[in-house]
DNA sequence: GGTAATTGGTCACTAATCGTAAGTATTGGA
DNA sequence: TCCAATACTTACGATTAGTGACCAATTACC
């Protein structure tokens, strides 16, 4: 198996290049990529990408097909998610307020290895729940 | 695009089980594999994940390539892997004592998936900084 | 004219979770 | 005797998630 993680790499120079010969990698406290990874690693991240998979929606839209999500949280997922390129907010000067939100070229490469993981969640619920109910029994 | 996760089901029935000609939906809030979603979705499990790749691994071996994770946060992390079925944990009745992890079938199936985000993250920090900076300066 | 509805938030607050630093148990070895 | 080693616990503080109230500005309705 491809050593992705360069696990056998311990230490990070305090300035943000990688060491020579060495990738980056998320095991570096430093990393930058270790942020990244917990930003896109993340439920209401993975919600919110595949929804908008399907085209911009409006924050309405958003908070209506996450079932659950509050306003605040998602106004910081979103704020997040744009600041780090993933998708664009255009507000429209209207009364009442219009607002969309749509993936940018960056974020469009998250949309598929994100449903991976829904799919993955939602085809082994039974399994999952079976392991469960055999732990929490002994 | 695949409507992976039924948008259009807004409603969820109090038993466990899918609503007729429906499959279930992390977009559900009582869904269950919405727990699943945010167990999976999240760093440390990606992390851990990636490194029972290479075979079992002993806590303090986790500990180490996990650079910058508590004792308390890998124990917790690894218990709820274990609960949902995902890794097995054996302990050695051994002075000191030795306890060994290591992915199961189940856990093997989201190695490939975990990967393709540690990857990303990995890849796409350039991108992420600079997208990071722009925002920030405006 | 007065009042409610609409939309995308913010604010103050509470609850839950995350993370840190220190402590525990056991035994072999200096 | 005292320390090292290992895999946790526990107590505590910090960060994050979630809740409910409120806001601005216009249109629709009575």
């Amino acid at each position: 198996m491809t050593n992705y993680l360069n696990v056998t790499n311990g230490t990070m120079p305090k300035t943000f290049s990688p060491p020579p010969g060495q990738d980056w990698s998320v095991l570096s406290r430093t990393c930058p990529s270790r942020t990244s990874l917990a930003r896109i690693a993340n439920k209401w991240t993975a919600m919110v990408i595949t929804v908008l998979a399907d085209g911009p929606q409006r924050f309405g839209d958003l908070r209506t097909a996450l079932d659950g999500i509050s306003g605040k949280v998602l106004t910081e997922t979103l704020r997040d998610l744009e600041r780090d390129g993933m998708l664009i907010r255009t507000a429209y000067a209207e009364i009442p307020p219009r607002v969309e939100y749509e993936l940018t070229p960056l974020g469009r490469t998250l949309i598929e290895p994100l449903a991976v993981l829904v799919r993955w969640a939602e085809q082994h619920i039974p399994e999952v729940l079976a392991a469960r109910d055999a732990y929490d029994d002994r």
